[in-house]
DNA sequence: CCAAAATCCGAATAATTGCTCAATAATATA
DNA sequence: TATATTATTGAGCAATTATTCGGATTTTGG
């Protein structure tokens, strides 16, 4: 196993990344596997083993490609939203940010949170950061609400978890999925009423 | 492959399934393989291939139990709130019933809702069993608030959504799993009141 | 242009795993 | 008790799959 250095193995480690994330987009994880990898990626299974140790590397590599992007895009929201304590615009941003988040590769999504097999570091990644999802919000209600932090944790669990069932299982809705969000929000925005 | 007809095969029987289902618990689907099962169930692997045609219907019998499990659930659930309207009181068992089915076991429901393999058939029965939960609270709900097959849509996912969140992935929390199970039940009620 | 380094190749290996089958044992039946 | 039926066994087959490695090819730097 080596560093890619020139151009032509750059493209490689990226085919070889991609053909593994449509097939598991496409197939799912159990047709992941490094033959099929590698001639999806139009290179043969030598050239992957140059890059990758083994086969969990390159699924590594999905996870944390997605991990950065769920973090970026609640650095983003928290910094667009600094200073911010309406109550109403603050969940409308979360259920948004979900609704963004989930909306985009839903098949892949799917397979990465329900067939893939997790690192425990890569657990406490994803505890980490809804425990920093909760703590943003928890600080930016505190002025206007009591017990921040359980309503907080309630808020963000119920827009992932309703945000996951709604746009990556695919799953019968008495209206579009737009409509049955800001139906969600207005749940919502009434429990930081009461 | 044939039937069992003494007891001891019936034991036999039992047995697989309870290795099997005992492993998938304690160490994922991957650990699952037939060999595994078999010298868990203190059996020999032709034992196994005598009474299931292979390994998928070991696993299906689990499948089928625990979805016949909540089936039953929802049907005493059913028979039991007869002709109460009172929201709270709809609420409170639509919870109440949730936390009863994820609490039981969750290690094995976690694996079995987020790792194994399910057929079509099996997704559409579970398609099937949210459906007529969402038919049977809105019928319920109908006399009382308007749109009741939208509100007992978000009621049911966000009810079911919470439990395995909270019961079944080991998530941080700031109370105890019970206690957020009542701040969830107060906010799907005024959420009712709206 | 040439040698060294980097990259690529793909048949072969090794390990795993679902599953079979011929032989043996236990139980039922007459 | 004798025979047939049912049940159990576990070594081994066949198929799949992750991974290796020796050698071919391409690129780089002098």
């Amino acid at each position: 196993m080596r560093q890619a250095q020139q151009a032509r193995a750059k493209a490689t480690v990226d085919a070889v990344v991609e053909a593994a994330a449509r097939i598991l987009a496409e197939a799912g994880w159990p047709a992941v596997n490094t033959n099929a990898i590698a001639r999806r990626a139009g290179v043969s299974v030598g050239s992957v083993y140059e890059y990758f140790p083994n086969k969990q590397a390159i699924l590594d590599v999905i996870i944390d490609r997605h991990l950065t992007e769920a973090e970026e895009t609640l650095a983003a929201a928290a910094s667009s939203l600094a200073g911010v304590t309406d109550t109403g615009v603050l969940v409308e941003a979360l259920v948004a940010g979900f609704v963004r988040l989930h909306e985009n590769d839903p098949r892949l999504h799917r397979a990465l949170s329900s067939e893939v097999p997790v690192s425990p570091a890569q657990r406490a990644r994803v505890e980490a950061l809804r425990k920093r999802t909760i703590s943003l919000l928890a600080a930016a209600l505190a002025p206007n609400v009591s017990d921040p932090g359980i309503r907080a944790t309630l808020l963000v669990d119920t827009a992932d978890a309703l945000a996951h069932r709604w746009l990556i299982d695919e799953v019968g809705l008495p209206l579009p999925a737009d409509r049955m969000a800001s139906e969600a929000t207005k749940m919502l925005k009434g429990y930081l009423l009461s």
